[in-house]
DNA sequence: GGGCCGAGCCAC
DNA sequence: AAACGTGGCTCGGCCC
């Protein structure tokens, strides 16, 4: 395709059912379909499913959604063939469920192959820069945000020559980018991970749609606790400020003064002046720094103020008027190394002992179900090296932190204390970050000269995991990519001989050659769950749903007659998708039934 | 007043 | 005194 045929727009408008009835035995033989939707929002709940369209590799055409039977392609948009090409197919499969009660099957997934294949390298995913990328094509994406205008032409169901323009242009261009992009995967070897990515859509999608409920009065209450903490704690530093000055604090009427404002920097500085204390600024770093009592006090102020700002309110605002839940937007391939994303609101970042989680509950005649792996990072681990004592811990089942501290400490495992443990603990996990021997000295409190002898013993003692990470970090530079066990790619470009950061920047690559294939195999793992999960409950079609994942969790809505039934699959199908990459290491699973999200 | 960015802090 | 991987959110500062 070139750059004319979207300006000479080979497109037919459909505006009746009769039409649309003479194109189904068309479609039916296709063996791939490029489709897109426009809404009159982006919440598939309230938005109104203005156009769908539809192009083969010669024609296209432009359904105005209003004025026609949609169920007449329900087949061919749910059934396996022909294939559906969509440019971020998780938005129109949600707007089809909702609105047409259409559910998308068998997708290929423009964004994420864009994604796939430029892992590590670009972020470039939008179909205005793949169009550019693949066809030379210059696409206009203003006119999109006409459709969303409430008080545009789209929101009384007329459409402007300009707005069936750009809806065909959108379509027009996939069958191209998809031609390119399948030929890339093929030869990269991404197919598998092409596969998982784009069967994963409809999971993600109906987790996003059931979302999550949240106990509102419980939350705020929460909140208030908090705030009251808060506020305490701001009234006791006002009163030490004012019992340890020296000068009393007097504004220019001769009141006294009984506060000064914790959130200004200016106004602390000159309060601990008046202390004594001659502070550059009111940093975080400073405030450690300072061994004063009022400082250690204002860090914890602010650590509440934190909390508050950040999971207070904010979170309650995006409830769902419609559905009353929570839809967070999960990102599938969020991270480089294939792990997700979430955002509005991240529920990946909800503190996890301070009883925001437990907020988040089951509807009543429902329970939740929360499971993770159990240390699936280090297992991983094993698996890739290979490391004789790795393996053994985890085939016999032992604590493989108490096991460390005794091999490094050469003591036996009854004596092992809770701080050797702790000590080993925090080099098993640093290992995965390519953690240093300052920042380990750092953490459990000794020299870094000790630390670097305390890793000097940990890496006598698991040879193979060394020579895997040193092998990995290596690779990395010199291959310029690293694989996870799933196949999925990341690569790095190296940075340039002249460049005065060179060591530093290989270095950090080095670290993220030996993480990814780490992190990356546990999201590709993570992620085949979730897939056998609701396939399984599809099949059976249980009242059970998907409602979050965090990384090593996943956490299930099932209806309290069924949930120990869910809970089976639940852990079945996590250990099977585990299985499916690790060979020679056992997976095991933390499983925990409650009417709220805790483990 | 909106966009961008770093700091700081939350998660795994 | 820090050099630990992957993200997102809020705030403050800066720029236009």
């Amino acid at each position: 395709m070139i750059a004319e045929t979207l300006t000479d727009l080979n497109y037919k408008v459909i505006e009746n059912t009769e039409k649309l009835r003479e194109i189904i035995p068309e479609l039916e033989n296709e063996s791939a379909i490029a489709i897109d939707t426009e809404g009159s929002r982006f919440d598939p709940f309230s938005a109104k499913l203005l156009l769908l369209q539809l192009a083969t590799t010669k024609k296209a055409w432009v359904i105005d959604c209003a004025k026609v039977d949609l169920s007449l392609l329900k087949h061919i948009l749910e059934s396996t063939r022909p294939l559906k090409i969509v440019q971020n197919a998780k938005f129109d499969y949600e707007l089809l469920k909702v609105q047409a009660e259409i559910q998308l099957g068998s997708v290929f997934d423009t964004m994420l192959a864009e994604r796939i294949i430029t892992c590590g390298i670009s972020r470039e995913i939008s179909l205005k820069t793949i169009a550019e990328k693949y066809l030379g094509v210059k696409m206009e994406k203003s006119t999109r945000e006409t459709f969303t205008d409430p008080h545009g032409t789209a929101a009384r169901g007329e459409f402007t020559k300009e707005q069936l323009d750009y809806a065909a242009g959108d379509v027009l261009v996939l069958h191209e980018i998809f031609r390119k992009q399948f030929k890339t995967l093929q030869e990269e070897n991404l197919i598998e991970t092409a596969k998982l990515e784009f069967s994963l859509v409809p999971v993600v999608a109906d987790m996003e749609l059931h979302g999550s409920l949240i106990d509102e009065d419980r939350w705020r209450t929460h909140i208030n606790e908090l705030q009251e903490k808060r506020d305490k704690l701001n009234a006791e530093i006002q009163k030490d400020l004012r019992h340890l000055s020296p000068f009393s604090q007097v504004d220019l009427f001769g009141n006294e003064a009984d506060t000064i404002n914790l959130d200004s920097p200016i106004q602390l500085l000159v309060a601990f002046r008046k202390l004594g204390v001659d502070l550059p600024n009111t940093s975080e770093a400073t405030l450690q720094k300072s061994n004063h009592s009022i400082a250690k006090k204002l860090l914890e102020y602010r650590a509440y103020e934190k909390m508050i700002t950040a999971f207070g309110e904010s979170i309650l605002e995006k409830i769902n008027p419609k559905t009353g839940r929570l839809h967070p937007d999960f990102i599938q391939l969020g991270a480089d190394t294939g792990r997700f994303a979430c955002n509005n609101p991240n529920l990946q970042q909800i503190p996890a002992d301070s009883g925001f989680r437990s907020c988040f509950i089951a509807r009543s005649g429902y329970k939740l179900i929360t499971a993770d792996y159990s240390q699936i990072e280090l297992r991983i681990m094993a698996e890739v090296s290979g490391d004789t004592e790795f393996l053994q811990a985890f085939e016999k089942d032992v604590d493989l932190h108490t096991l460390t501290a005794s091999q490094m400490f050469k003591i036996p495992i009854s004596k092992v204390t809770k701080e050797k443990r702790f000590a080993a603990k925090s080099i098993n996990f640093g290992l995965m970050y390519g953690r240093g021997p300052a920042s380990l000295a750092n953490q459990i409190g000794i020299s870094v000269e000790e630390a670097r002898k305390l890793l000097d013993v940990y890496f006598s003692t698991y040879k193979r995991v060394k020579q895997w990470l040193d092998n990995i970090g290596r690779e990395a530079v010199r291959t310029g990519e690293v694989r996870t066990l799933g196949g999925r790619k990341r690569m790095f470009t190296n940075p340039d001989k002249t460049d005065p950061e060179y060591q530093r920047l290989i270095s950090a690559i080095e670290r993220q050659g030996k993480n990814t294939p780490i992190q990356g195999t546990s999201a590709d793992i993570t992620k085949y769950a979730l897939i056998l999960i609701h396939n399984e409950i599809k099949k059976h079609k249980l009242d059970v749903h998907l409602v979050h994942t965090v990384h090593d969790e996943i956490v299930v809505e099932a209806r309290k007659d069924i949930v120990k039934k869910a809970s089976k699959i639940v852990e079945d199908k996590m250990i099977e998708a585990g299985q499916k990459l690790l060979r020679r290491v056992p997976v095991k699973i933390d499983i925990h039934i409650s009417d709220c999200w805790e483990k």
